[in-house]
DNA sequence: CGAAACGTTGACCGTTTTCAATTACAGTGG
DNA sequence: CCACTGTAATTGAAAACGGTCAACGTTTCG
């Protein structure tokens, strides 16, 4: 999970501001000149898209700490809609000072890529453990890639219901699954922290 | 999908080289020093963590013109081995050279910084198709955010095989929730192009 | 305190996987 | 040019799996 903060990379982007919206608001809407690049501070933003035929397509959910319209840099006009999914709390960087502070130091863009490389790796890897069609290996799998520590430890940051989601499963399903996990002897639950056992 | 060609956005890089190598070779090793970023030419490539229980995690595998390892550029050792799945070419651009590329002009700096922002846009689309948990709703998704032109037309670059492992699903279970998507009148077939219906 | 999430378990049902068999097709070498 | 081989495409039937619905306990927080 990529929790750079924003703020922190673009260090005193002037214009920056927070800004608050409630569930159903929209953030931005498809085909807005694009203005400014975002991190969710709290809850919860999905990226929708207007298709030709009339349909929607979610193109993208950000949680918090999570960022988008990062190609709100390169783009004169958003591609899609924002919209809160919860009441939800957003900083926004405004693209023209973020392309002006990337502009003036080649470090600054450097440092801008090396985000968004690690932001391409977790991707990738969550992409990878969403292929995995058993919930246990999947589980596993995303156990695995998230496990820090010796013995390696898993502490689930957000409900465990928002885990399911991010792993294409049912919250039902995640329960029955740890449990089934448990049974195995693969690991061991603590509130909401994870040990995995280390079996030789 | 991404299919912007390395060594087009760093035109001229010194010590740039193609090499292929056999289902099954390592192209580089977990804890070898990094010193490529990588992009399939052919073929398919695994990369894949060793756990510390022994375990292997798959955390991203690059198809035809895909790449990979750009974290390279950031990090002293590859944190995982690349591995050819079938045999493959790939081409190898040297870190160094590609660090001082990018060092000289922000302009450079910025135009890999757009390669990734799109990269980033890309995944998180394919993210969120995976998270949809029924066949028909997930295939349709993935049609939906494929199709260009008018009338929507997808046009299957892969055989269908590897579009169905893209799409976590068995390749029976996408032959069967396309023709029954036929069946509902939502597509049509011909050989490996699918036109998608537009209605009102 | 009370409402609203979160966590948990059971039973049933629908979907997808699995296994198996068959057809189509492209490339290979005789 | 044509069997020959391997991969892709397709369909069927049965089983396994996860989803859905429902009920209830628990925690969190205003």
């Amino acid at each position: 999970m990529i929790s750079i903060m924003l703020d922190r990379l673009f260090a005193d982007i002037p214009g920056a501001f927070v800004a608050d919206f409630e569930a159903g608001a929209a953030i931005f809407r498809q085909g807005d000149e694009a203005t400014a690049i975002y991190q969710v501070r709290a809850g919860m933003v999905s990226l929708v898209r207007h298709i030709r035929d009339g349909s929607l397509l979610t193109v993208a959910t950000a949680g918090a700490n999570e960022t988008f319209a990062e190609a709100s840099l390169f783009a004169s006009h958003y591609h899609c809609d924002a919209m809160a999914r919860v009441p939800s709390s957003v900083l926004a960087l405004p693209s023209n000072a973020v392309r002006t502070y990337l502009g003036a130091d080649t470090d600054h863009a450097l440092a801008f890529s090396e985000f968004l490389s690690a932001q391409v790796r977790d991707l990738r890897g969550r992409l990878e453990i969403l292929r995995i069609r058993r919930a246990p290996e999947r589980v596993m799998a995303w156990l695995r890639w998230r496990a820090r520590g010796d013995p390696p430890t898993v502490d689930a940051g957000d409900a465990w219901s928002r885990v399911a989601s991010e792993l294409g499963l049912t919250p039902e399903a995640l329960y029955r699954t740890l449990t089934g996990l448990e049974k195995a002897g693969l690991l061991q639950r603590n509130g909401r922290r994870i040990l995995m056992s280390v079996r030789e």
